[in-house]
Parts: C-alpha cells; structure tokens; sequence
DNA sequence: GTAATTGCAAATACTTTGCCACGTA
DNA sequence: TACGTGGCAAAGTATTTGCAATTAC
C-alpha cells in the first residue's frame, strides 16, 4: 500500500514531466516528511540543499501542483506549505500558536457530509477543504 | 443582538486600548465587511483609506489579534485576512480558487465535536480552528 | 505630563520571473 | 535537435520595524 518514490515520478511523467534529480529528490522528500513542508525547508533539506536552486524547487513545486500531485497549503504562516496529495494520507493538522509545531490530526476527518453538502447546493465544482486546529501545545503551555 | 461599535470600542478600551479615529473607523469596517478582509483592503476601504497609515492599520490589527478581538486567518492568499471575533459569526468559507471570491458557509460548521475530542486527548490549550472549502465557483465553471 | 499611538521611510521575508545555459527524450 | 528544465540574479508583493512627532488620557 505504501507508494514509492518511482511510482510517483511515472506518475509525474506521464503528465509530461521529465524525470530529472531535482524532480527525483523532491519527491523522496515529501514524501519522508510527516508534514506539510515550507519552500524553504525543502530547498534545504539534505536531498536537495547541494542538489538546486530555490527557485527550481519552486517551479518543480509549482507544475506538481498544477497536476495535482501536490498540494500547496495555507497553515498561517507567512510561508507557503507543501504536501504531497496522496490517498489516506492526512489532510488535516494540529498546530501550535506559540513554537510552530506541526502535526496530523489522527481522527478521522468529520466535515465530508458538509463538503457533499456544500457541492449539491452552491454548484462549486472540484471541493476539497483544509481544516487546521490551532492552540498552545502542552510543551508550550 | 447586533453588536454595535461602541460597544466593540468599550471592549477595546477594557483591555487598555485608547480611543483614536483610526481605531473606530477600522472597527467599523470590520464590522459592516461580510467576509474577513486583508491588510491592504482594509487600508485602502473608504473610512480608513485617507485617515491614517497602512503600517497604523497593521498595528492595530496586531494589538485586537492579541486581545483576542480579531482573528487572523490564512485562506491560502499570500495575503493574511482579518475578521472580528464575534459570538454567531460564521468562521467556515467557501473559496474560488479561480476568482478568489469568498463566502462564508451557512451551514452548521461538524468539527466541534472532533476539536472537543482534539483538546481532551492531546492537552492542546485555548484550541480553535480554521476550516475552509475550495473549489470552483458556478460563474467560474 | 506621560505613555500610547501614528506617519513615514526603510528593512525583512517570501515569492515569482527573465534570461540564457543545459539536459532529457 | 527540440523543448522542458535549471541556475543565477533581480523584481515583485506583503509584512514588519525604527524613530521622531503627535495625541489620548
């Protein structure tokens, strides 16, 4: 069940990218991380640090998520998120007002009937949503 | 039932905020906007946009957050919105990812059950959260 | 009178783009 | 070869701060 980084990239290439090491190490990036990640924190974490420019992250970021495999998130910060959009993952996040942590919700997420809802009766096509809960984590408090 | 101004500036003023014009036309603004609004919006609104400073409006609206009068949200703009923090106001949005029109869902937000079940299970203090729809809009489609 | 508030300008932070060189198919 | 991709540097957009002048209390 778990995905690997080559299943991804053939995913990507037959949407038309071209597998390149950036593209490579991105994905294996996002793809150990247990969050979302900043353009930031990805353009210097190991893989990709000695690997490329920001602004090719940025642009490999930026087609990934044109093609819905990726997903950019607002999480309240001044900085961007990025996730990979992948079946049974979390989408939904805990997140702490004072050090910044941040970490998946385990329950199961409760706003889908509101989402089928909203679908049937404004007409919006595409739906998906982002629900984040924000407090004082117990290390902080 | 209507909350009016003079009583969000009584608030204000409890907390130890001073009466100015820039204050009272912000809340103003606030107050009439149906959906929260940017910095640069609410700067640029007609009560505020020849009375006083950007970086004025910005403190201000960084002095209500911490007071716990004024919610900062993210909705996935580069730019960070603003909206009061009312009892009965509705804090869930459905957002065009096209036009970037926002509209605050009608319907009863599901996740305060989770939230309540968030707080007992992992000790996270003054817990909130912010739960947005995206898709795209009848006009847009 | 005193401390909070403001305006203006400058500094930061993060994102986005231009342009030409390079690598993949 | 052709076109997507990459590096570097610069521009763009939004936020945040310093400081002296002003205003509320």
């Amino acid at each position: 069940m778990e995905i690997t980084v080559n299943e991804l990239i053939d995913r990507c290439r037959t949407v038309g990218l071209r597998r390149t090491k950036a593209l490579e190490q991105l994905l294996s990036t996002l793809l150990e991380s247990p969050r979302p990640m900043t353009l930031a924190e990805l353009a210097e974490s190991p893989l990709l640090a000695d690997q490329c420019d920001k602004a090719t992250v940025f642009r490999l970021l930026q087609r990934l998520e044109n093609h819905g495999i990726v997903r950019r998130l607002g999480l309240h910060e001044r900085a961007a998120y990025f996730t990979l959009l992948l079946h049974g993952r979390h989408h939904d996040y805990l997140i702490c007002t004072r050090c910044g942590s941040i970490e998946p919700v385990k329950a199961a997420c409760p706003v889908h009937a509101l989402e089928e809802e909203i679908r049937k009766t404004t007409g919006y096509r595409d739906l998906y949503h982002e629900l984040e809960f924000f407090g004082t984590c117990p290390t902080c408090a």
